[in-house]
DNA sequence: AAAGCATATTCCGCTTGCGGAATATGAAAA
DNA sequence: TTTTCATATTCCGCAAGCGGAATATGCTTT
């Protein structure tokens, strides 16, 4: 019955935007702080929340922490299957379509692999 | 974001065990008793709790009152998507395989519909 | 070593939600 | 109309979780 935890870190709006967010890829938390529009409080402790339950997982880069989903192959499968439930959901949903915007403007991925694109994060917005 | 709703609607053990159950068929307060083998006060305030939150509907026959899921017509996408992701994800889970045994054994469909099988409710066990 | 920046943690007040005992409602049976 | 049966509600105490202010940690730069 471990679903229910999942369900339970679901059941939280600002999670489900970070969620969303890293689907499109990795991000600091400095990022997160300008695309949720939230303060830094919130995020770092729902980061801290999903971490603890292994729904992302956190690398850091110097300063900087950047958080991930854990790899695919790494993934539950009920998480995997509620990631993609999540996304096929969450649509048409205007808070999403607003972070989203706000990333694409941002246009960064930040990697912790050092000579990615955005790995030196610290946090390198593509230009 | 009444997705979170449904995320928190679905962040109890009960809960889940209900709608999995629901996804048999309707079924009577009475029956759900026996099958998830909880209290009627339990059994009863969730029951109520899904049903404020139009997760399911209720429609009474004499002293029973039967719950079933929405029709489907009536569920918004998300408990579609979001009820199909649960069959999924459980279909290995100990307590709800228990609870279908437990259901299988009784044999029963409770129907709000007059003349159907089980519409006796009262609970009409098939032989 | 000290200062600075990004992030995490602690503390606190508040709300929500759970489970259970007791009680209330509402329909049917006697 | 009084019982009886099935279900719902109320009234607890309790634990979990949220948001925010303040503070702590951990790198990095100077």
């Amino acid at each position: 019955m471990e679903l229910v935890q999942l369900y339970r870190a679901f059941a939280d709006p600002t999670r489900l935007r970070i969620l969303r967010v890293l689907q499109e890829g990795p991000l600091c938390v400095c990022h997160f702080q300008t695309v949720l529009a939230e303060p830094q409080v919130k995020i770092s402790k729902h980061l801290g929340y999903l971490r603890e339950r292994g729904l992302v997982v956190a690398s850091r880069r110097g300063n900087w922490v950047i958080y991930a989903l854990p790899p695919e192959k790494s993934r539950t499968a009920e998480l995997a299957a509620n990631l993609a439930c999540l996304a096929e959901c969450v649509k048409t949903d205007a808070v999403f379509k607003r972070d989203r915007a706000r990333l694409k403007k941002l246009d960064v991925t930040c990697s912790p692999v050092a000579g990615e694109r955005g790995a030196a994060c610290g946090c390198a917005v593509a230009g």
